[in-house]
DNA sequence: CTATGGCACGGATT
DNA sequence: AATCCGTGCCATAG
């Protein structure tokens, strides 16, 4: 979602800021489209693999020329496309939080399940399946009924219970239920084909319950249902016990583990801008390596020649393409500016989430735009823009967006999770409070309750026990 | 009475 | 100026 490319030729003044700006908050798809169609319709933009210095004539790795005096009137038409930045950030005196992380699973729910049915897809059924795994929710369910979809994507009923079906049976079992109830009878029955012959009545049981006293479990009523269903206390108890260890109503949970979400609609976070890495094998307590992608690599200049002829032909020719040199020396200039703007925002960003970066979503330091904006001097507006829609991969695979590195709250999440995951009987909002409190952070009782559904963490009340994270075979 | 979730307000952030 | 986020208050369920 960018602004249109202007066709027709502004005054420069505003030409000049609005490519700025426009550049600047493009990621690098969408600034590679920007860029070839500008290429493609003017020939006084040229893009050159190597570039010699006008007065020596030597093969230049950065522009001006560290050897000759800088060509001063070419000042700004020249941009290398090709971006490292390397830095040494400060070592770190405290924690020694140097264990390996664990390296992460899959990235995408969407691909992994297409993976999994694609074989068994119709050349038809292909857009349906890819239209509703575009509309899961961060949980894995689905908004949307099958009549809604079959509407939508123009196809029949029939076609489309299908191909849910077969989302819904795929690895993460339910993903693709419409209710979390529904997600749990269809983890019933992926676990039903495998059962043990034992655990048999406690499944048929279970779903059962989930199928017709799924309100009442939610809240806990466990006699209730004892007595509506004539059945032993103890076997609901056990049943229910087998539902909490063995399901969650939020598919995407159990696969990615603890809390990683994955956002659907956000597929940026599969092309990263920018990648950080060690720069050398010394591993932690080195320096990182930043490297911002640009589109082409190269050298993006004005054709001097067009420029040079630019003195002698028709005056009406002439101002044309004098137009096309004005302009292409703004998109060099702008394109310098983002790369500028850019690299000092990465440098500064690797050196203060240097510890987030390394280790995991609890070392993140808060950070703020405005005071980026403040250190590097620019305006606020402008790091939004910067860090708007691009994402970085880090040293050990991750890939976030940028404005992660902006979250006010990741890391007392992260605490909140830590917590959660290590309670032996469930801590309610006001205990995870408390234990905050004594780890010096304060955060009121609400916001826990806040993070802990952002985290898809149920109520202490409803989880009796510590919840797997993916759903095993019993035996 | 306790634990939570909803609504909404104020301040910070973009 | 618009939006986001933490939080307090209140209703509700157990």
């Amino acid at each position: 979602m960018f602004v249109g490319h202007q066709h027709d030729l502004r005054p420069q003044a505003t030409a000049h800021l609005a490519t700025t700006m426009s550049f600047l908050q493009l990621s690098t798809a969408e600034l590679e489209a920007q860029l070839q169609q500008t290429l493609d319709k003017n020939p006084a933009l040229e893009l050159v693999d190597e570039l010699r210095c006008p007065q020596c004539g030597k093969r230049l790795a950065r522009y001006p020329c560290p050897r000759c005096a800088a060509p001063q009137d070419n000042d700004g038409l020249v941009v290398c496309l090709s971006q490292r930045t390397t830095f040494q950030s400060e070592p770190r005196d405290d924690d020694e939080q140097d264990f390996a992380r664990d390296l992460r699973a899959p990235d995408r729910l969407d691909e992994y399940i297409l993976q999994q049915i694609g074989p068994a897809l119709t050349f038809a059924e292909r857009p349906i399946a890819a239209y509703i795994l575009a509309r899961l929710d961060e949980h894995g369910l689905l908004p949307e009924t099958a009549s809604e979809i079959a509407a939508y994507t123009r196809a029949r009923l029939v076609e489309v219970e299908r191909v849910l079906s077969l989302i819904q049976h795929a690895d993460p079992p339910g993903v693709g239920a419409h209710t979390p109830q529904a997600s749990l009878l269809i983890q019933l029955d992926c676990l039903a084909e495998n059962a043990a012959p034992a655990t048999r009545p406690t499944l048929a049981l279970a779903r059962l319950i989930v199928e017709k006293h799924f309100e009442t479990l939610g809240r806990h009523d466990l006699t209730r249902i004892a007595r509506q269903l004539h059945v032993a206390c103890s076997s609901v108890e056990a049943a229910a016990d087998f539902i909490q260890r063995n399901l969650t109503p939020y598919p995407t949970l159990a696969f990615w583990g603890e809390g990683k979400l994955i956002n659907p609609g956000n597929e940026d976070a599969l092309t990263p801008d920018i990648t950080i890495s060690f720069l050398n094998r010394a591993e932690q307590g080195g320096s990182l390596l930043v490297e911002v992608f640009t589109p082409f690599s190269g050298w993006l200049r004005v054709s001097p020649e067009l420029k040079a002829a630019l003195h002698d032909c028709a005056s009406e020719e002439r101002e044309r393409w004098s137009q096309a040199v004005m302009e292409a020396a703004l998109v060099t200039k702008c394109l310098q500016q983002r790369n500028h703007t850019m690299r000092r925002l990465m440098r500064l960003i690797a050196t203060e989430q240097r510890a987030f970066i390394l280790g995991g979503d609890g070392d993140l330091h808060p950070l703020t735009r405005a005071r980026v904006a403040r250190e590097l001097a620019v305006h606020e507006s402008t790091i939004s823009r910067a860090v708007a829609g691009k994402s970085a991969a880090l040293p050990d695979g991750r890939i976030v967006p940028l404005s992660k590195f902006f979250d006010r709250s990741l890391s007392v999440r992260d605490r909140v999770r830590l917590l959660v995951e290590a309670e032996t009987r469930p801590l309610t909002d006001d205990q995870i409070s408390d234990c905050l409190a004594q780890q010096g952070l304060q955060v009121a009782r609400r916001t826990v309750a806040k993070y802990r559904k952002m985290l898809g963490i149920l109520p202490a009340n409803i989880r009796a026990r510590r919840h797997h994270r993916s759903i095993t075979f019993i035996q």
